[in-house]
RNA sequence: GCGCCCGUAGCUCAGUGGAUUAGAGCACUGGCCUCCGAAGCCAGGGGUCGCAGGUUCGAAUCCUGCCGGGCGCGCCA
């Protein structure tokens, strides 16, 4: 349970109160009422700024609003003090029994701890991520989007969205063609033929296991055949064996897709044509002729007549083509109709996850929702910022061109899933993240991932331990919900318990503003209050978590205990590490 | 030139309408292991939240302008 909601419905409930006894006038808006844990926790564990929201249309003084409230709020019994603070701020402070029921209920809910339904009424939401194109292994710069997408997806799962993960397919343009004649070419050179790799094509080594696979396939078949018998077949092929490529990184990490979109597929149906129909029957698509870029204007820059989405109507800053002079459709135009389709198939929000140098591309796209969906779907786009690889501090070098480009494949093998996964998630997705081996394989405070893990991997051996000289007790979480937690009283204890019992809230907020990096910082402060309790037992023998002779203390603080792990596996679980509950 | 993103401690970053004293890690200084895992903890110094206006009871957070950095800018996907 959330108790920030409840306290707020606590609120709302003693403010319609106060209308009913005509202390306040009726027809408020409790919209803006917010409910905050204040900054400094000596002003309590809650704040609201109800009194100063609702002054103006109260008419009445904010602190005479937050007086009034608050003789309502300290009837409770679980309240400590409330008090009007400031200009008008309502501060409360509640009783520890209200957070031993907090434990309690996380107890209780076990794996579940935070999961909600809060997204429920939110409609069905697409996320599509990845969607690298089919010419070549991933590379680190990949792995940033895919787990990104695949945590937010996690995420609104768990705070009760109707989530697809997505995966769109760029199969059908000029790059694949380029596949396909830089396969064509190790294609001959499986056959014997000394060949050359003209610039323009994709020099890489990966595709020589696609050439012998063509010969195996197709024999010497079209050794020496024109281009347009082999064009098809070769993409075909080359397409297929990159995205089994794709797919196997892609489990590599652990990350999953509920479908996987063919661009080709889209532009076959005649879904651009449909997109682009319905587009024009709206009045968006003209022939016209775009003003040069100002300033820096392209050398090779003339006037020219091009097929127009007027994508300025919608917020864009110039109109869009569409549609290239031999008659195709521009990219644009097919990423028009695939979102079309995501419209049709009935999802009230669309998230796109994009690496940053697209970034130039998403109003367009934004105004292409807005206008096929007549405003009512939303696309949040997320651009991923780049991977910076390290060693020890020092860049690594990659080039594309010397083939020194670092894979999705080597970054995993070398370091783990759960440690790409994790470092990906430790910055919001809009800043650089610099991605350093050395650090992240460390074992150290410096290190997210050990510094978390190891807070969990410490409340099993606490627990193993517990096991050890409690035989017979059982120490699930279920039981443990039920021992006496009263017992807890040190305020370092209900700190821990105050930290576990924000975590409904911090999901939830995550969730909403699709920042799976808060889960990653949620972690790192529950952890850290965590090992703090642990040393406090260094020093202050009594407040060990094993306390000889009196076991109910310690039971409770197993409870403790459990629930704390309890947490640490949850979180990590959305981003898709796995908690281990021993380092080695 | 235009658009988007970013600018917070020496470094890397959280915080995006809430208040006295703006947080964390690293680095720096000092302390804590016969003791549940020291792979950790505690304490200390360190900030005009890029600059200037504005809105507001209240601004790191919203608006405008400027400065600095990144990305992008007509048939590349």
């Amino acid at each position: 349970m959330n108790y920030f909601n409840l306290l707020l419905t606590r609120i709302k409930t003693e403010m319609e109160d106060l209308q009913a006894a005509g202390t306040l006038p009726l027809g408020l808006d409790f919209g803006p009422v917010g409910l905050d844990p204040p900054k400094d926790p000596r002003h309590g564990d809650v704040s609201t700024n109800a009194a100063m929201v609702l002054a103006k249309a109260a008419g009445k003084s904010p602190r005479d609003i937050a007086s009034a409230l608050v003789a309502r709020l300290k009837a409770y019994p679980d309240t400590e003090a409330a008090e009007v603070a400031g200009p008008g701020f309502i501060n409360l402070r509640l009783k520890a029994p209200f957070w031993y029921e907090r434990l309690g209920e996380a107890l209780l809910a076990g794996d579940a701890y935070g999961r909600s339904q809060f997204g429920a009424s939110k409609g069905a939401i697409n996320v599509e991520f990845v969607s690298a194109n089919p010419t070549g292994p991933m590379h680190v710069g990949h792995a940033r989007g895919a787990v990104f997408g695949d945590a937010l997806a996690t995420l609104l799962e768990f705070t009760g969205h109707d989530v697809k993960r997505e995966y769109y397919i760029n199969d059908a343009g000029a790059q694949v063609e380029v596949l396909a004649r830089s396969a064509y070419l190790r294609y001959r050179e499986a056959l014997g033929d000394k060949i050359e790799i003209p610039s323009g094509l994709y020099p890489g080594e990966y595709l020589k296991d696609v050439g012998e696979g063509l010969v195996e396939l197709y024999k010497s078949r079209f050794h020496n055949a024109p281009e347009s018998e082999w064009l098809e077949p070769f993409r075909e092929f080359a397409v297929a064996e990159m995205m089994g490529e794709i797919r196997d990184d892609l489990e590599l990490l652990g990350v999953r897709h509920d479908v996987f979109t063919s661009e080709r597929a889209l532009v076959k149906q005649g879904k651009v044509d449909a997109a682009l129909g319905d587009l024009k029957a709206k009045g968006l698509i003209y022939e016209g002729v775009l003003e040069p870029p100002k300033g820096k204007e392209p050398e090779d820059w003339e006037p020219r007549q091009q097929t127009l989405f007027r994508s300025t109507q919608f917020g864009d800053d110039i109109d869009r083509p569409v549609q290239k002079s031999d008659g195709s459709w521009t990219y644009f135009a097919t990423d028009i109709a695939y979102h079309a389709d995501k419209i049709r198939r009935g999802f009230g929000t669309l998230v796109d996850v994009w690496g940053a140098d697209h970034g130039g591309y998403v109003k367009r796209m934004q105004a292409a929702v807005k206008a096929q969906s007549d405003g009512k779907v939303a696309l949040d786009v997320k651009l991923c910022q780049l991977v910076k690889l390290m060693e020890r501090g020092e860049p690594v070098k990659m080039s594309k061109r010397a083939g020194t480009f670092v894979t999705l494949k080597d970054v995993v093998d070398r370091v783990g899933r759960d440690v790409v996964r994790f470092i990906m998630l430790t910055r919001r997705n809009d800043a650089q993240l610099d991605f350093d081996y050395a650090l992240v394989t460390e074992e150290s405070r410096e290190n997210p991932v050990f510094y978390v893990q190891y807070a969990h991997a410490r409340c099993h051996s606490v627990l193993r331990n517990a096991a050890k000289e409690m035989p017979g007790v059982d120490l699930s979480a279920a039981a443990l919900a039920k021992v006496e937690l009263p017992r807890l009283t040190h305020p370092d204890e209900l700190a821990l318990i105050k930290v576990l019992a924000s975590w409904p809230r911090s999901v939830e907020s995550a969730a909403e503003a699709h920042e799976p990096h808060r889960v990653a910082f949620w972690l790192r402060d529950l952890a850290a209050t965590f090992h703090a309790l642990w040393n406090r037992g260094k020093e202050e023998e009594a407040l060990r978590f094993l306390v000889d002779g009196d076991p109910s203390l310690t039971l409770a603080r197993m409870a403790l205990v459990r629930g704390c792990a309890l947490g640490l596996a949850v979180g990590l679980r959305i981003m898709g590490v796995t908690p281990v509950e021993e380092l080695r």
